[in-house]
DNA sequence: CCATGTGAACGCTTTCACAGCT
DNA sequence: AGCTGTGAAAGCGTTCACATGG
């Protein structure tokens, strides 16, 4: 092993998950034994995914130490500065999330929240600013805001994403129901409940 | 082509995206061209795709038939019929899916909601009934309900997920930050927005 | 000419098998 | 023995190239 320049796709969204595991994770040493069984995913497949870190891991015949795991992990696939995010559109799923111990542990942290509805904005309680759409040009700026969630209307959705790409944000999760398209450089994740719905249906499953 | 016995899940993925597509599509005919310009999808792949749900879609040369083509993939993909939903864990983002409009035209029905919290159980306005967990056993059973959304504390995830497996629901829609573990015939999918932000991150981005 | 239908080629992911260390 | 580290092999998913039909 040596110079990896970027870690593959699918190995970065399992050690995303696995920081998570870590973090609970009761005992000082873990197995890849142990990590298949919490998370289904095959011991093998875990050791490679470690390999392709690059980094000696030590693990050998005694399981991997937590503490030097999780930050080899830290260091290689987070960004482990706080990152500042916003709200956008703050409807009833929207206003639900303006609730920063939602996100406490994570590593972001809402700054504000943004709706074209200025009755909202006035009348919802938070205990983070919430402006007008229209000044989001400037308060993501200011408050130096890298990321967004996007819990707009589906009609909305495209329109405002657009927006908020020209504020140079760098990525968006999206929680509309429709596919929202970028440029290369913002990266999007689509999480729909109703499109998770639709994954678990087991076509098999007739009566 | 003939007898595929079963779609690849990376299919089944896209097709359910495309079905939300075709649902907003204005015009009578689509082409794949047209197709990969709004979802960010290699028309090649989408052929494929199409080709791979064996039936003929007969789009030579003019695109395909909005109306077939949704059909088609109704019968694939789909269970049409109405699924009934619960919603486990009424904090704020469970109550903020307290609201059957969320869900209008996906074909998902949410039914009830289930909290530990009794005092929840009691204040929270909704449309729906709300139970205590414990009822969970026969309300899913007299209700009919194939699917839940499980949005308690990350720390219950995995206790509840077992409740919930036990009374034998069919899918899990995931809103925990930690990944549950079921046995194969109830499928979950994890739609943590801690985790999409942790996605959409991207290590280059160093100032 | 246009857009699809088709299968081969390519590339990414996962699994396997086993050497090596404790 | 137990568990990791490593590369080869197998398995999937995507892209390509092009024949085919309107």
């Amino acid at each position: 092993m040596s110079t990896t320049v970027c870690l593959p796709e699918a190995t970065r969204k399992r050690m995303v998950q696995l920081l998570q595991l870590l973090k609970a994770w009761p005992e000082k040493k873990i197995t890849s034994a142990q990590i298949s069984k919490a998370t289904g995913w095959k011991d093998s497949l875990i050791r490679h995914d470690f390999w392709l870190l690059g980094k000696n891991l030590d693990g050998v015949s005694n399981g991997y130490c937590v503490q030097t795991l999780t930050s080899v992990l830290e260091e290689k696939i987070c960004d482990t500065r706080t990152k500042n995010c916003c709200i956008v559109g703050l409807g009833r799923l929207g206003a639900a999330l303006l609730d920063q111990s939602i996100f406490d542990g994570s590593g972001f942290e809402i700054k504000v929240g943004f709706d074209s509805n200025l009755y909202r904005v006035e009348i919802l309680r938070s205990s983070f600013p919430l402006y007008p759409a229209d000044d989001m040009p400037w308060v993501i700026k200011q408050e130096k805001i890298e990321y967004a969630i996007l819990s707009v209307p589906d009609k909305d959705a495209q329109k405002i994403c657009d927006r908020l790409v020209k504020t140079g944000i760098k990525g968006i999760v999206n929680l509309t129901r429709v596919l929202i398209k970028t440029p290369p450089s913002v990266k999007v994740e689509n999480i729909s409940i109703i499109n998770a719905l639709n994954l678990v249906v087991r076509k098999e499953s007739f009566d």
